[in-house]
DNA sequence: ACCTGAACACCGTTCAAGT
DNA sequence: ACCTGAACACCGTTCAAGT
C-alpha cells in the first residue's frame, strides 16, 4: 500500500519534483564555486537543474530568498568549535579568523546577511547559540552578549571585504606629494609587513584590539 | 581674441560641452537623494542630463567609475576635523561616528570602496592625510597607523551595513525553542538598550572596545 | 502541484552615423 | 570631440497553458 497512488504526499516520502529547496540550494552553490558570484543567476541555477528558470519560482520567492538559503549553508563552514574548549579570548579569536575566511570567499553574501533576519536560519542560528553560550559561560553579563557579538560581526564583514582589495589600494600615485603623511605611512606599514598580507595585518590589529577591550568592558563590569 | 574660434579647448575655458566629470557625479548624486541607490541608473543619470544614455560613456568608463566619483565626494561629508583639536581618542571616536553614519546613508557603496583604489581619489586621500597625521601626533610607530586605520574602517564599514538591518533581525521566530541562550540574550539585549537602537549599542560597545585595545597595544610599544 | 515557453520590463554597454 | 538612435546581450520575474 505503500505505492501507485498519484497525488498525496506522505511525511517522510520525498517529493517526486525534480525541485526544492535542497536542491536548488546545491545547485547554487556548486556554480558559485565554479564560476563565482558573477555567475550565480537564476538561468545558470536552472540550466544545472536541468529545467526552465520559471520551475524556480514554484520554489523560491525570489533570487533574494536563493541567496538566504546559501548563507544559510555558508554559515556551517565557519568553525565555533573553539568555544567549547578554550578560554573565552583564544576562543573568540579562532571563531573570528575561521568566520572572516569563509566570508572572504562568499563577499557578496555580506550586503545581503545585514538586512537577513536571523528567522528560520537555523544553521546561523545553531552558530550563534554556541557563541553566546561561550559568551555566557566565560561571565558576561546577559544583556552585552549580543551588541558584543555584533560588534565583532561587524568588523569581521568589514574585514572580509577587505580582503578582496588590491594589495595597491592606497597607492596615491600622482596625488602622492599632496599627502606626505599617509603616502610615508603607507610604504612604512607595507614594508614592516613583510610577508604578510595588509589585510592580515590589519585584521590581526583590529582583533587584538578588540578582544582586549570588550575584555576590559567585561573586568569593568564585574 | 578670445572668442569664435571653434574647436581649440584651453584652460580656464570650460568645455561647452553639456556633460561632464562634475556634472554627471551631480546628477548621480541628486538621484540619489531623491530615489536612493536602486534609483541610479545610467539612463536615469542621462534623463536629468537631458542627454542619450550613451552619451555618458564618452566620459566614464563604466557605471563603476560614476560610482567611484560619488564615493569620493561623499567622503568629504565625513567630519575629521576633531582630529585637528581632540585627543586622540576622542578624535577618532568623533570621527568613526560621522563616518559610519555617512555610510549608512550611502551602504551600496560600501561593497564598492572596498576593492576601490584610492588613486586619484583626492577627498578620500585628503580625510586619510589628515587621519594620519593625527595618529603620528598621538605618537603612532609610522608602521601601525595603516594598519589601524584599516582596522578601524573596516569595523565602521561592517557597522554601517548593520544600521540598515531590521530592527528584529535576531528574531528566532519558530525555533527559538531551540536556541533557548540567544533567545534569552536577544531579549535581555533589547530590554537593556531602551530607546537606543540596537545598531547604535552595538558599534558604541565595539568602537570604546577597540579604541581602548588599540591605545594598550600604542603604550606596549612605547 | 509543478513544469514549459513566451513574454515583460528592465539593465549596462557598444557602435555606426551624424554634426 | 561629442552626441543620437538603434541594437546587443543579458537580467529577474510573471503568467497562461499544459500535465
Amino acid at each position: 500500500m505503500t505505492t501507485a497512488h498519484p497525488t498525496p504526499r506522505r511525511a517522510g516520502r520525498p517529493p517526486r519534483s525534480v525541485l526544492s529547496k535542497e536542491r536548488i540550494t546545491a545547485a547554487a552553490l556548486a556554480l558559485i564555486a565554479a564560476e563565482g558570484y558573477e555567475g550565480l543567476t537564476m538561468s545558470a541555477v536552472a540550466r544545472r537543474l536541468r529545467v526552465a528558470p520559471s520551475a524556480l519560482y514554484n520554489h523560491a520567492a525570489s533570487k533574494q530568498e536563493v541567496l538566504r538559503w546559501v548563507q544559510d549553508h555558508v554559515m556551517t563552514m565557519v568553525d565555533f568549535s573553539a568555544f567549547a574548549v578554550e578560554p573565552w579570548d583564544e576562543a573568540v579569536r579562532q571563531w573570528a579568523w575561521s568566520y572572516r575566511e569563509v566570508f572572504a570567499r562568499h563577499a557578496p553574501l555580506i550586503p545581503v546577511i545585514a538586512v537577513l533576519p536571523v528567522t528560520d536560519a537555523a544553521e546561523t542560528l545553531h552558530m550563534y547559540e554556541e557563541v553566546a553560550r561561550g559568551f555566557a559561560a566565560a561571565g558576561w553579563p546577559e544583556e552585552r552578549i549580543v551588541p558584543s557579538i555584533v560588534a565583532l560581526e561587524s568588523f569581521i564583514y568589514g574585514s572580509a571585504l577587505d580582503v578582496a582589495a588590491p594589495g595597491d589600494i592606497f597607492d596615491s600615485g600622482a596625488l602622492a606629494d599632496d599627502f606626505p603623511v599617509f603616502t610615508s605611512a603607507v610604504r612604512s606599514a607595507s614594508d614592516a609587513a613583510g610577508a604578510e598580507r595588509a589585510a592580515d595585518a590589519a585584521f590581526r590589529a583590529g582583533l587584538d584590539g578588540m578582544i582586549a577591550g570588550l575584555r576590559q568592558q567585561l573586568a569593568a563590569h564585574s
